[in-house]
DNA sequence: ATGATATTTGCAACATACGCAAAGATAAGG
DNA sequence: CCTTATCTTTGCGTATGTTGCAAATATCAT
């Protein structure tokens, strides 16, 4: 119940030995140092100071206060400074969660140079492909990709979320390469699911959207699963450019109806970055958004270099 | 400027993990925990917890605050409690000051006693004869004999200041008995002064004030001396019956005009203890005081046991 | 003795904290 | 899927506490 400021202006009054004194370095006057004083001494319930007009001097009970008191206030001090100072630079443990996919191909080796950047930051990475809440797995930053649902939480746009259609060269030379979205029926579609049923994949081109139903043999819930295949020869691919694109660059892959968009289920969501809409962002969160803004650019890395029509406008 | 309140209220709240539930534990309106915790951050310069409607979550700011500050509340009410603690039975450095020639007689005759009733007083004991500042020495209580000057202190009588005349036996009987005042001027009058000059002895009796210009072949400004002078038989000696009275019970001294009352240059001032008038009087003192003015009652024992007309009245 | 300065108290103005009510949001249950 | 209950936050009127000024009292220095 008793103030801080109350023992403040006690050990301050110790100090200097007078509470004008006190009074005229903190522009108080006179009379509030000392109705403070008396109300923390009545709160303790003793003594602490014998005043004179003349001269202040400690009771043994003000003594023992005074000493133990005067330490708590510096630790008290520095407890705030270090919390302030933790805000100063970044520093301290950031927890980043995010994708599997997304994560191990495009946020871990991101880090090094993050990690370079700010020494005093030390990462904790949780990959996890169910959504789970940022604040109960302690995490101060998450990395979705796709539709954003949690509504209190602050959201930046990393990059864009443009998936390509591709398939492995070998497959193309042997099946032949679609020419319209209709085409994509008569070959071998690589399904990522999670959901029986029929899947259809959504098409904008020039000539307005089609809705294909696609198919083939094989239907997996697992990214990783669809990419693999494609790599393999097996078919057509429906995947994100983040996963492909450098793979489509190297040849490895080849992107297929590349003058058409893949409307996906939901809206174009991007990648986005989450935090806590708090009022004080901690520098820690801020430094690793902006370090994510900046490395992936207005055109990321994996996507194709503008050239012809591929790819026109990833924002939207 | 941080209130020690919205300290409290932060680690309350992580304690019970709802703000709502600190404000039911404390009698507050959850709005107030929640803003006297808002304004804390705002001090520190940094968000401490995370709030959903559901659940809060420490900040890793918050973690680092919250170790800190909790120990550093505990240590805070720790000290409090050992002020507190401090007063509510006796105990720490008592610091005694008095006059060395009653110090020596009567207070640490009775130390023993008080020491034994209050095992957890330490005593420090400064026995000086020039007046000195209560508070420029420490002390938290002294004993005075004679006229009062510090205003700012409290004053509590402990004893009658009763001045008798005496001798030994063998001077007496060498030199005879006085009976009235007058015939003080005939005896070797043993002198305690400060000052050079004349000295007068003002005795008040049935026959009303008789001052008696008397002297000797002995002036000193120490009363031992003139007590020695006495025991020795070298003359009459007007002192205090606290030096003498339990000479004269052995019979070593005895005394002389005894129904004559010796009127001191100033008032019959008496013995007191003097404290700072303090709102809050330790219990220290308190007991010391009280533990004197029981020690020496309402007639002190280096008195005489009252028979006949000697030493009446003492108070006055 | 006189002057300067110190603490304390009364009183009015100000600042702050408080509770209440309402709004926005989230988890549990029908 | 919708309703309900609870939690946090904000606005607002009121109450409590704090501040500064002035006056009273007391002490030290000149």
């Amino acid at each position: 119940m008793n103030s801080l400021n109350a023992i403040r202006l006690f050990t301050a009054s110790v100090d200097a030995g007078s509470f004008s004194e006190v009074g005229r370095q903190l522009g108080l006057a006179p009379s509030s140092v000392s109705r403070q004083i008396a109300a923390l001494e009545d709160s303790v319930g003793a003594q602490l100071i014998h005043r004179t007009t003349r001269k202040l001097s400690l009771t043994e009970a003000g003594r023992l206060y005074f000493e133990r008191v005067s330490r708590i206030l510096a630790e008290l001090d520095e407890a705030s400074a270090a919390v302030s100072h933790l805000e100063e630079s970044p520093r301290g443990v950031l927890h980043v969660n995010g994708p599997t996919a997304f994560g191990v191909r495009h946020v871990v080796p991101a880090l090094p140079d993050f990690l370079a950047r700010y020494p005093e930051v030390r990462i904790e990475l949780t990959l996890t492909d169910n959504f789970v809440d940022l604040l109960e797995v302690g995490a101060d930053v998450a990395v979705r990709v796709g539709e954003l649902e949690d509504s209190s939480l602050m959201a930046r746009r990393l990059a864009p979320n443009r998936r390509t259609l591709c398939a492995s060269p070998g497959y193309l030379a042997r099946a032949g390469t679609p020419e319209r979205p209709q085409d994509l029926e008569a070959h071998n579609c690589l399904i990522y699911t999670r959901h029986h049923g029929n899947v259809h994949w959504n098409l904008g081109g020039p000539d307005g959207l089609a809705e294909v139903r696609v198919g083939g043999n094989l239907r997996t819930n697992n990214t990783e699963a669809v990419h693999a295949a494609a790599l393999g020869g097996l078919g057509i691919a429906l995947l994100p450019s983040w996963l492909v694109g450098q793979e489509v660059q190297s040849g490895r892959l080849r992107e297929v109806l590349a003058g058409y968009r893949a409307a996906p289920g939901a809206l174009d969501t991007g990648i986005h970055a989450l935090y806590p809409a708090d009022r004080h962002l901690s520098t820690k969160v801020r430094a690793f958004v902006d370090f994510l803004v900046e490395r992936y650019g207005p055109r990321p890395y994996w996507e194709d270099p503008p050239e012809g029509a591929a790819g026109a406008s990833p924002a939207g």
